[in-house]
DNA sequence: TAATTGTTTTACCAATTGGTAAAAACCCTA
DNA sequence: TAGGGTTTTTACCAATTGGTAAAACAATTA
């Protein structure tokens, strides 16, 4: 099915195979050995890219398989079936977002500072791995029907994690006890936002996308509402 | 492409006919001349969830209009087209979603009332309308290619008012002077989470859905940090 | 060089996609 | 009850969907 909204692909008349454009670049450099992750590799990025605009259901294997120079039956060599593309696909966002995760536990004594950094990590992920944050986005809001297992297994306990560290905090008397997976909650929506609504913000502050100062006057404001209210005063 | 004759398609023998249910249901009660405006909405509500879960690819014009027990083309009779129908159906959304926007407004002059009125109206757009938050979320994630236009018409003027009441209040002294489009940012971020993020949330709070109490506790500690953040001194 | 392995292409497939045309059924009014 | 407008169904359509089978090609090893 086509999305009347993206521009029709201009039809790769040359179609130039992509062992023929390997060739070309790199006569002899390029392994075939290795053509094979190369190509799996393209294949993730591209499908990564297109899961990330259209949601599972609005890419086709064709798509994907066009946008890397290869047809579709070369992309189901290397990965058996739509759906297990997109689980790879899946496990590798989960893998960029889980690695943002830990951040409070770098500071185990410093709640200020480990809450500056885990928003500060929060927004350059959104920042430099928007597609991620999409993918990530567009599985949650379809209800996690292909990834609540793994999300089950591998987020929630890093929540928890995280959630055990901001009760540790309180406790000690480090911070304001309050409800840690709220504020995780809050933290994921208030960063990943820039992300996954980057077209609506634009919109918002008036130009075509997101700059450098965007996102470091985002970080203030959340930082600044974070340690206002976590921490018991505000240095 | 050829297209060899396909064996008749079996006659889908246990498919009740919508007009039949409807007969059967309340015999007499429905005057047809509504029935047109009935299945309409009934369309659109059945649309407006699948959407909402699968995205505008994800969903067939065949699936939704299995879902209100009609046929493709009955469906056709009444949208013209799949791209006319989605259109619709975000027209609608963006309806309720700009109706929740303008609560800065009531309280002109109490900042504090007006944003917990805000904030409590989000949470409760987020609470009775998740599909309408979900469909909205799809579409800016993939980059609103349908309804950019909309968008810009409709929310932008929307937020702008709602950030020259934060300003004039700053002016006024009434708060602390800030960046009020991040502020709108981070206040439909935390809220809409509630709705766009409810399978995750739940998973994280241990339960099979987000109840009441999830909501209060959600409303209570974004209301405090918006709160913090924004008034001169906390009440 | 031959056999083997790994990769890509060609040729298909049935099912589904969004959409059209026209016949049929239905309902209200004259 | 006959006609006219409204709604639904039947019958199609070409294009695209995810996927399979096998042939052809390329690379590595024996």
């Amino acid at each position: 099915m086509k999305n009347p909204a993206l521009p029709a692909k201009a039809p790769s008349s040359a179609a130039p195979s992509r062992v023929a454009r390997l060739k070309t670049l790199e006569p002899k450099k390029v392994k075939v050995s290795q053509a094979r992750k190369l190509l799996e590799t393209d294949i993730l990025a591209a499908a990564k890219r297109l899961f990330a605009q259209r949601g599972f259901g609005g890419v086709s294997l064709d798509h994907i398989a066009r946008e890397v120079g290869a047809s579709k039956q070369n992309l189901l060599y290397y990965f058996p079936s739509k759906e297990e593309l997109y689980r790879r696909v899946l496990h590798g966002v989960l893998d960029v977002w889980l690695s943002y995760m830990d951040a409070l536990g770098q500071y185990p004594d410093d709640p200020e500072q480990a809450l500056r950094e885990y928003i500060a990590g929060k927004l350059r992920f959104s920042r430099e791995h928007p597609d991620d944050s999409r993918v990530y986005a567009n599985e949650v809001v379809s209800g996690a029907p292909i990834f609540s297992a793994e999300i089950a297994a591998r987020v929630i306990p890093a929540v928890q994690a995280d959630v055990a560290i901001l009760n540790r905090w309180a406790e000690r008397g480090l911070c304001r006890p309050l409800d840690g997976r709220h504020l995780m909650v809050l933290l994921w929506a208030s960063t990943q936002v820039y992300a996954d609504w980057a077209s609506q913000i634009s919109l918002v502050l008036g130009k075509p996308a997101l700059d450098e100062g965007d996102f470091a006057a985002a970080e203030a404001l959340i930082v600044d509402m974070v340690l206002r209210t976590v921490l018991l005063r505000k240095s």
